[in-house]
Order: C-alpha cells, then structure tokens, then sequence
RNA sequence: GCGGCGGUCGUCUAGCCUGGUCUAGGACGCCGGCCUUCCAAGCCGGAGAUCCCGGGUUCAAAUCCCGGCCGCCGCACCA
C-alpha cells in the first residue's frame, strides 16, 4: 500500500510544529493534540475565514454568541444525549468480537429497547439465548459506555452533576428567547458559536481526524416553517452544482453523487429545510476558500438509523482524502423543533417565538360573566367575600362547578349563590399573533478536521521539494523577506522591510544559505509571498515580489509593496497590474 | 477492550536474530565559520540519544524474558 499522504501531511505538519500530539512527556494520550505556533495560525485563520462567510456576511440575522463547555446534567437530559449518547456493547467470549448490546437484541427480538440499563440488556440476551452472529460463541457482560465527559460542579457537591458539552448547539437552544429578544423578535434568526467540545471516544485512532477534544463552529438557524423567507436560496444558490449522494442511492448501494444546485435539491424535496440548502450551498463555497476544488467534495444524506436523534434529515459533507477515501468535515441537520420543544418540556421556559397573522385568527371560547348588582343587592354585607370567593376560583373550576351542580345554587368557599348570578357566554376573540417552535437547521464544522483537509490540499511534492499550497487567506505566514545575499547593505534594507511588514502581517524574514534554499523553506511553509532585496533595490529602492506557485516574480517600487502584497493577498492577480514581471532570474 | 506488528539523537535509520569490541554508527536537519548576485551548491568545525517505561535473567542487556505505556493495522466504536 505505501504510504499515505495523510501520514507524508502528518510527519510534515508535525516536524514544522503546526502540532503534535498531546502529553508527550507522559507518553502520550490518544485522541489529544497539541498546535504549534504555525497550527494556531492556521486554525485561527480557518475560524475566521468561516466567520466571514458565516456569520459577517449574514450578519443582519446572525449573530455570535458564547457559552460555558461545562454543563449541567439536566440540560443533556433534556437534549436527550444523556440517553443517546450511551452505547453498550457486548463481547463474544470466543472470538473476541464486541457488537453493539442494543443492535443484536433489537435484530433478534425485533423490538425497540431503548433506555434500558445494562442488566435488562444482559437480562435479555441470557433469556433469549443470544448468541455471537459471527461464530455462535457465547456473550459476556454488556458494558456500558457513557460518550460524555463527566465532572461535578462544586467541591461540596458530588450530586451536581455535569457533562463536557458534546455540541455547542444546546448553549444557542438554552439562549434562544434572549437572543431573539435582542434581534428584535425577527426570523429568520441564526445563533452560531465556535468553541471546544468533547467526546470521550471509546478508541481514536485518526490523529486529529478525531479528537476527544475539538472545536466546533456551528449555527442554529431558526425560521419559521410556514414562512422561511429563504430568498439567499434563490439569489445565490441556484447557479452552482453541489454533489448530494442521496439515502434513497446509498440503500440501493449506488456511491455516485448526483450534481444539482441546492435550490433544485430543495425544490425536488431532496433537502428538506430550505435553510439546511442555503447553509449547504455556503458550506460548498466555503470549503472551496480552503483549497478543496469542486468535485472533491459532496453531501452523503444519512440513513435513518445513522442519524443522531434530534435529526429529521442529515448531510454529511464529505472532503474526498488519500487515506480514508473520504472524511466528514461538517455535518447538516434538520433538528426541526426537537431541541426547543425538549428545553420547553423539561424547564418550562418560554422558548416560542411570535408570528404576524395576515388574517387575525378568530378564537371561540367560553366566558363567565357575573352580576355584580345582583351580587351586592342578594349579600348585602357579604358581597365582598363573594366577589373575593369567585375571584381565588380559576375560571375552568367556576365553569366545572357550575356545569355539575344541580340545582339553582353553587357553594363557593361555604357561601351558597344563586347560579342565575352567573352569565355564561361564548365570546369570539381575534388574534394577530400567534405562538410556535421556530424550527431550526444547522450546519456545524469541526475546525480541526478543516486544519487536516487545509493541509493534506495544500500540500505538493515537487521533485524533492515540499510546496504548500495554501490560499493566500488562510496561509499562516503572509510574506516572506529575505535579502538575495547574506551581506550588506542588503541585509540592512531587507530588515527595514521586515520591520515595516510585520506591522500588519507574519512575516517571515530569513536569512542563511543561498537564494534557493530560502525559496524553499519559504514554499514549504506556504508563504505566498517572498520579498528580495538585492543590489538593485538599493540602488533603485525597488524589491522583488515572488509568488510561491508560479515562482514568477514582480520588481515593485518599496512605496508600493504594502500596497501590492494586499492585493495578492486578497487573491487579486498581481502580475497584470502593471509592475514588470520577471518569469525567471540566470 | 481483544488480536497482530512496532517504539534507537529533532527526523530517518544502522545495530537486535547469534548479549561483550556500542563511553550506540550514519544521513538529513540544527548551531558557528568560510563561500555565495535568483530557486534546497561546496568546505571546515560543533552541539545533539532517559536505546519508550518498570522489573527479571546474566559476570555483562539497545539486544533475551515478563508487565505497562504509546502508536499503527484488523474487530468494535465514531450522534
């Protein structure tokens, strides 16, 4: 087999110090890893460029927000991954295979038995002779594993407990109301969040593929169903194919994606939420902006028994790799109402949003009206404990109590009144607004596994030199400075343009060894730009621009360098605006 | 968790089978010096290794044995 790119990508990123894995003194601990000044850099640059396609160039109606990794049990209670976030698995006493406790009962006895604890699981694999589907071994002890992290809140308190979130989604749920208060009770509403989470994986073994820990960037997006107001989808999604390998293709074992644009994928109701297309359809550009070119990603829609349980509809966004074939890079999920309904349910809390009616919706509902006259003229004295009698009586108890009794009087708090007090009537109400659970669709990125897909795209062997290739928006280092020769007073000038540079950028500024090797370091690092200063440029105060991959360079006046390595920067051509281009120095 | 394979300067590796001559050799990289006017030239010098950890066998362990840790591959897991 060789080996892979993700391992050439690996021991590059690792001897460069993007990252390295975590604990390494104490040998190590999987699922953890370390970055390096070059794998902040990059990561931070990953985030932001996110940011601006997510949240700045939405933002009249997204809005970032951030909260607490350490919550509270009854929020994951509520969100249901308490119960789902456990998995028991079972091993086969001779052949060593572990299978999923929950799936063999179900397959065998055809029956749903989620929520059950470990020993009814075993309890049932015993009863019912459940045997190793591989070679009829038997089984041993279900065993429980619990996917979240767990901590307790307090030193006191060893009853609070609390879990490591495994999403920031319930953080955006849990703030819904004050966020849309602050928006001014508008949809379509985004809430988005980067942050870490952490899930305790059982056994990860991808690098920083997958992490117990990592940083997510995800958006809830809420909008009301019967009104999406989804115009983006039709002005700028409409053009551009995305790759969808649909559930209906993959049960018929097809893996050939179809190509359609996110706004005919929701039209022909392959994406169900017009909003789950939107973010797609800027999921797909966005990972574009990051080196993948298109074709070499789609959306894979998941099964309904792969789908986590929040989850009406998913998509996986897959990054084609040399090593896994392919690797999941963002997940899109239609989580409807289920979140909010859930958080209403077990806090009580108002998590509704309003709606304008066009028409006003016309209620019927019952009414009692009393005499107050009579009232007054039949008790006399007393009419004040009956009025505060009918009062401290809830209106439905009042209608209850006089529907079922016989007679021509009620008794209210021991005081006998005369029902013909009493009016009942219907009365029709009209209603502007009207209450309901805005349902949301969400797109959330793992900033890690974008590091990995950002590195392994941009990374080229050229004969024996290693090029990284990085957009210019994400390189981490901006500019290399180097003067052609170590002498001065190259070396002078080349440091003056190094101070000014770094006023806005990293820079690089290298010297040691020949005019090649320092190209080289510069390539391998993925500086889109190297400045040289050579006998020339003192004399006409004028530098070299060179462009890592066409390795061509532009002779630029020094009043015009920051101007003209902007441009480059923000992916303008520099080589057509005009500065003499030289295709190659002898 | 199970099974297979592996772990030696920063990196790649020689040595391990057949214990001693290994105060562990080399290359790349790094540091210092010389040289150098455009794509990893050359020369000189230098620093750099708990041989993964612990225990055992032995006069003697990088080397043999046991346990542990970590990594890779397969099973399983991966909302």
């Amino acid at each position: 087999m060789g080996i892979s790119k993700y391992e050439k990508v690996i021991d590059y990123a690792i001897k460069k110090g993007f990252l390295w894995q975590s604990y390494e003194i104490y040998g190590g601990q999987a699922g953890f890893y370390d970055l390096g000044f070059l794998g902040v850099l990059l990561k931070n640059n990953i985030i932001n460029l996110w940011r601006e396609f997510f949240i700045r160039r939405h933002q009249e109606f997204v809005i970032e927000i951030e909260t607490p990794v350490i919550t509270p049990s009854i929020v994951f209670k509520a969100s249901g991954h308490e119960e789902n976030f456990t998995d028991y698995a079972v091993e086969c006493m001779q052949c060593h295979r572990i299978f999923r406790a929950d799936h063999l009962i179900e397959e065998k006895l055809n029956v749903s038995i989620e929520g059950l604890p470990a020993e009814d699981l075993e309890r049932l694999i015993n009863e019912n002779n459940i045997r190793c589907p591989i070679c009829n071994g038997m089984l041993g002890n279900v065993k429980k594993f619990l996917l979240l992290f767990q901590t307790y809140i307090g030193p006191y308190s060893p009853e609070n407990l609390a879990y490591l979130r495994p999403e920031a989604a319930q953080g955006m749920f849990i703030n819904f109301k004050r966020v849309y208060d602050l928006a001014r009770r508008r949809l379509p509403l985004g809430i988005a969040q980067i942050g870490k989470v952490a899930r305790n994986e059982i056994s990860p073994r991808q690098g920083p593929i997958r992490l117990r820990e990592f940083t997510i960037m995800e958006i809830e997006f809420f909008y009301d169903e019967t009104n999406p107001s989804c115009d983006l989808l039709y002005d700028y999604c409409t053009e551009e194919k995305i790759l969808i390998l649909t559930a209906e293709q993959r049960q018929r074992g097809e893996d050939k994606p179809i190509s359609i644009s996110p706004a005919e994928a929701f039209n022909d109701g392959i994406i169900k939420s017009p909003w789950l297309a939107y973010w797609m359809c800027i999921s797909n550009k966005f990972i574009n902006a990051l080196g993948v070119p298109n074709g070499y990603s789609y959306f894979e829609e998941k099964l309904p028994n792969e789908r986590a349980h929040y989850s009406k509809q998913t998509f996986d966004q897959m990054v084609v790799v040399d090593k896994w074939g392919r690797v999941e890079v963002s997940g899109h999920a239609y989580r409807h109402t289920y979140d909010l309904e859930r958080h209403i349910m077990f806090s009580k809390a108002d998590l509704y949003a309003l709606r304008q009616l066009k028409t006003p919706k016309t209620i019927k509902r019952i009414d009692i009206q009393y005499d107050k006259m009579a009232i007054l003229k039949t008790f006399g004295s007393r009419a004040g404990e009956v009025f505060k009698a009918i009062l401290t009586t809830s209106k439905d108890e009042l209608l209850k109590i006089i529907s079922s009794t016989q007679g021509d009087n009620i008794v209210l708090n021991n005081i006998t009144i005369p029902k013909n007090i009493f009016n009942i009537v219907e009365v029709e109400e009209q209603q502007w607004v009207e209450r309901f659970i805005p349902s949301v669709s969400e797109p959330s990125f793992g900033a890690e596994r974008l590091m990995y897909i950002a590195l392994e795209y941009a990374y080229n062997e050229q004969e024996d030199r290693i090029v990284l290739r990085f957009p210019a928006k994400i390189a981490p280092i901006k500019v290399g400075v180097t003067p052609l020769v170590d002498r001065e007073p190259l070396k002078q000038f080349a440091r003056k343009v190094y101070e000014i540079l770094k006023e806005h950028y990293y820079v690089l500024y290298i010297e040691g060894g020949t005019i090649g090797k320092k190209y080289a370091l510069a390539d391998e690092l993925g500086i889109p730009f190297i400045i040289t200063i050579d006998y020339d440029s003192i004399s006409n105060n004028d530098v070299t621009i060179r462009e890592r991959d066409s390795k061509r360079q532009i002779r630029v006046p020094f009043s015009d360098l920051l101007k003209v390595i902007n441009l480059g920067l923000n992916n303008h051509d520099i080589f057509s605006i005009g500065y003499p281009v030289i295709e190659y120095y002898s």
